[in-house]
Order: structure tokens, then C-alpha cells, then sequence
RNA sequence: GGAGGGGUGGCAGAGCGGCCGAAUGCGCCAGUCUUGAAAACUGGAGACCUCGCAAGGGGUCCGCGAGUUCAAAUCUCGCCCCCUCCGCCA
């Protein structure tokens, strides 16, 4: 039998990964169905019931007979001392110790398939989460600035990109495939500009610490973080190796603090990092085959929090508020979205997605999703907190963690290039970032 | 990739079949002393599961897993990680 969460602090019964706490689900079962909805609609509510039922009957006996062979290993060990006969003890305690090893494989049986049931039940959205099954039911929460004001119909930006020679998709395809991008001269160092103008601001003025995380990283760290077990087929995997590309810095960056206990004077603790991400995009076929906005590999920034779980929502807001400093700065006109319980994400108990505005398309395209996963992250991964060390109220208690993108690089030039076009193709460049291109105030053809 | 060494409580580090959840030191918390602090002295403190309204009971955890044994931190096997040397390499 192979552990499928080889260090995800799984099996030996008791130190079970407590995803959802099995106590609190045993009493809440019904309750968290309930409240979960359309979330909650492809969890085996009845087998998990089960499972847990034997779970606890298995566990019990267990430990009874674990308890017996304890006190009988002593017993023996106090007759050889005082050389009287062990045999008959000996031979008790072997009987013991053979149905403890039946049981043992009777509970082995039942843990593996609860543990897989109980990582795959989403996390419960939180009061504030407007009802809903889908992004009709979104609720906007407020918008920044206008739409620029064009003289032309609005070009899309693969059509200026390619004509200004700073973004080339046949080469892309070429060399990689479908949805990948090659950007090039202006372009490239655009992205790169974005990359630094966005990391500057979120380290010197936001108090974020700059992380530079793996690329790749192992099972135990996506599950952690919600991609695993449900969501393997969204995820770039090595052949030879059981690493993962990321599709987030979230799961690195997180992951930094599995199976710790933050002090608590040390939080909150906030990371901002540049990475590459990478997506499968599997089940997305047709949608945005064009251009940048919908690609296997795209560079983000993001933010992330450890806070105090009283903290989390608070939080939220203001790193919402930081991604949104982003785009304030370059002058892009957004709206600032909550998302219904049906379109979050399996992880988060609370999401606001930033929409920008793309003239082409004449519509709002998320720029960042801000979300807030209280313990559920934590309590998967062991993120814990603990107030000084010996003192008496000092309890050991799941941190809540956040993340957002801060923002999607490659979306945020898609909106540079669509926004700040020129009548006659060239695109202007937002002043924060000319010290970042040299001083290029315009991309003209090169 | 090859050879060797190692993974023990917040840190360092002893233990190498039963009396070990684990010495000792540092760090931490409280108290005594002090105007206050330091020092000294005294005391305290791991993480978790399970049963219970509670008081409290039982159990697990010495990298992870499997095994040997009446009994495993200690013995065996597999895996992971770290260190040193060699090889390869940005």
C-alpha cells in the first residue's frame, strides 16, 4: 500500500491531515452539505458518513488493545526482572499484539479513501459571499476611473503587438504550440518593467518581503494549498518525477510555512513574488485562442498573507487594495468584482476578482483575483501560530492564509497596449514606467 | 550519478531493545531578590488524536513508511531530506 500523500502528515490514524477536522465533520455533516450548496454537490455525503463511523469504532478499539499490550509488555518486563516465568504473558500479549495488527490494516482501509473524500470537499463560503451557481450572480463592488477616450476604433493587442513587431504568436507556436507567446525588443522589456514597477511598489509601499520560489514543487505542497487531489488534470506534471509546475506562486509561497508554528508576534507575515506560471488550460478549448490573454506560461506577481484568522477578512480588503495601487498607477480604468459562492474557487472562502477595461473586447477581463482561505489552506498544510513559548493562554491555532495577483503581468500589458493606443498604432507608455524602459515614453514600429 | 556520515523537543545535543515523551545546556514563561533591569535562585512549559458536559481517562508522535519482537528513538528493509568527498554541470 503507497501512501498517496507521501509527506502531507497523513495516516498513523492519529495525525490524520485535519482538512476539515473529522470531530466537526462527524457533528456538522448535514449542516456543512447544506451550506455548501452547488459547492458540495459531488461529495458522497453518505459514504463519508460511513467512513467516519468506522473510522471512530476501529480507533477505539485500537487503542484499548494498544493500551492492554502496554501495560502487558511491562508486566513482562517486571517478571524477567525478578526472574519469575513470562512465558504465559508472552504469549498473551502475542495474541494481542496480532489482532491490534488486524485492525490496524482494517483502519488503513478506511483512512485512505476518507482522507481522499475529505480533500476534496470545498472550502465553506464565507456570510458575506452573495448565493449563486454561476458569474451572473457575481456582485460588483466598485469601479476606478473611464474608459480611455479613442479617436479610432479600438485595435485588439495582438493586432497592434504584432504590428509594432513586440509580440510574435507565429514563432510561439513554432517553437512551443498553441498558447504560448514570444515577446520581443519593446514588448519584452514592457513585461519586464511591469514585472519591477509591481514588486517595487509592493516592497517599498505595501510591506510585502520579496520571495523568489521553485518553479516546480512536489504533491504534498499542492495539496496543500487546494490543487490536489481534484484538480491534477489543470496542472503541468514531469514525467520522470513527481513534481508539479506551478500555476501560482501561491503554492510555493504558501507552502513556505507548511508544518510551522508562526510565532505570533511575527504575523501578520506578507510575501509578494514574481513567477512564471503554468497552466494545462484543459477544458478551455476555443476560449481566448488569441493573443496574451489565455496562455500555458504567463508571468504573475503575486501577494500573500499569513494573519491571525481574526484579521483575515480586514485583510482581504487591503490586499485587494494593493493590487488595485497596481493599476491606479498605470491609469487603467477597472471594477472591483464579488464573487458568488458557485464561482469561487475550490479553496477560498471569499474572492474579489479585479476586471479591467479591454476597449477591444469592450468589456471588463480579470486582471487579479484576491482571495481570502481563511483556515482551509492552514489546516491542510499545518500552518499554525502560537502566542510566546510557556506562557499559560498560549494555544497552537491554524493561521489564515491570502493571496492575490499582484497583478497578471502579461494581462496588465494586454491592457497598456489596448488602452493607451494610438490613432495610429503606436502605444503610449504610463508615466510610472518610463524609468523602468529607459525613458521610452512611446512604442512606435521598430 | 558514486563513496561515506547524519536526521531526537524552539535551538544545541545525549541516549542505541524494557525503568525513555526522552538527560543536559541554551533560549522561553512565572516567582523570589532589586527603585528598575541584569545576575543568582525557585518553579513551569512539546505537538496531536480519541472518549467525556466537565473533572479526567486512553492513545500516537525521536525524518517518512513497512517489518522483527511480549516490548522499538534504539534492530532490519525501502523511501525522503541534509552534510562531506569524487564525478558531471549553469
Amino acid at each position: 500500500m503507497t501512501n498517496p500523500y507521501p509527506d502531507v502528515r497523513f495516516h498513523r490514524f492519529q495525525e490524520q491531515i485535519t482538512m476539515y477536522d473529522l470531530r466537526y465533520l462527524r457533528d456538522n455533516l448535514d449542516a456543512l452539505r447544506d451550506q455548501l450548496g452547488p459547492r458540495g454537490t459531488d461529495v458522497p455525503w453518505d459514504s463519508l458518513r460511513g467512513l467516519i463511523e468506522q473510522r471512530r469504532s476501529l480507533t477505539s478499539q485500537v487503542e484499548q488493545l494498544r493500551s492492554e499490550l502496554k501495560k502487558g509488555s511491562d508486566e513482562v518486563a517486571r517478571l524477567k526482572r525478578e526472574k519469575q516465568p513470562a512465558d504465559a504473558a508472552m504469549a498473551a500479549m502475542k495474541a494481542v499484539g496480532e489482532r491490534i495488527k488486524a485492525i490496524e490494516d482494517e483502519l488503513r482501509g478506511v483512512e485512505e479513501p476518507l482522507t481522499d473524500l475529505n480533500l476534496r470537499i470545498p472550502n465553506l463560503p464565507h456570510a458575506s459571499v452573495p448565493d449563486g451557481k454561476d458569474a451572473s450572480s457575481n456582485v460588483e463592488a466598485r469601479r476606478w476611473g473611464t474608459p480611455p477616450a479613442l479617436t479610432a476604433p479600438a485595435k485588439s493587442h495582438w493586432d497592434l503587438g504584432e504590428a509594432l513587431g513586440i509580440l510574435d504568436f507565429d514563432r510561439a507556436s513554432k517553437i512551443a504550440g498553441a498558447r504560448f507567446a514570444v515577446m520581443t525588443g519593446a514588448g519584452a522589456r514592457l513585461e519586464r518593467a511591469l514585472i519591477n514597477y509591481m514588486l517595487d511598489l509592493h516592497t517599498t509601499q505595501h510591506g510585502y518581503r520579496e520571495v523568489l520560489p521553485p518553479l516546480l514543487v512536489n504533491r504534498a505542497s499542492m495539496t496543500a494549498t487546494g490543487q490536489l487531489p481534484k484538480f491534477e488534470e489543470d496542472l503541468f506534471r514531469l514525467r520522470d518525477e513527481d513534481y508539479f509546475l506551478i500555476p501560482t506562486a501561491e503554492v510555493p509561497v504558501t507552502n513556505l510555512h507548511r508544518d510551522e508554528i508562526i510565532a505570533e508576534t511575527a504575523l501578520p507575515v506578507r510575501y509578494t513574488a514574481y513567477t512564471p506560471c503554468f497552466r494545462r488550460e484543459a477544458g478551455s478549448y476555443g476560449k481566448d485562442t488569441r493573443g496574451l490573454i489565455r496562455l500555458h506560461q504567463f508571468n504573475k506577481v503575486e501577494l500573500v498573507a499569513f494573519v491571525k484568522p481574526e484579521q483575515s477578512h480586514e485583510e482581504l480588503e487591503r490586499l485587494t487594495g494593493h493590487a488595485e495601487t497596481i493599476l491606479q498607477g498605470l491609469g487603467l480604468h477597472y471594477r472591483v468584482v464579488t464573487l458568488c459562492a458557485g464561482d469561487m474557487g475550490f479553496s477560498a472562502a471569499k474572492t474579489y476578482d479585479i476586471e479591467v477595461w479591454l476597449p477591444s473586447q469592450n468589456q471588463y477581463r480579470e486582471i487579479s483575483s484576491c482571495s481570502n482561505f481563511e483556515g482551509f489552506q492552514a489546516r491542510r498544510g499545518g500552518i499554525r501560530y502560537k502566542g510566546a513559548a510557556g506562557k499559560k493562554d498560549a494555544k497552537t491555532e491554524f493561521v489564515h492564509t491570502l493571496n492575490g495577483s499582484g497583478l497578471a503581468v502579461g494581462r496588465t500589458l494586454v491592457a497598456i497596449l489596448e488602452n493607451y493606443q494610438q490613432p495610429d498604432g503606436s502605444v503610449t507608455i504610463p508615466a510610472v514606467l518610463r524609468p523602468y524602459m529607459g525613458g521610452l515614453e512611446l512604442i512606435r514600429k521598430e
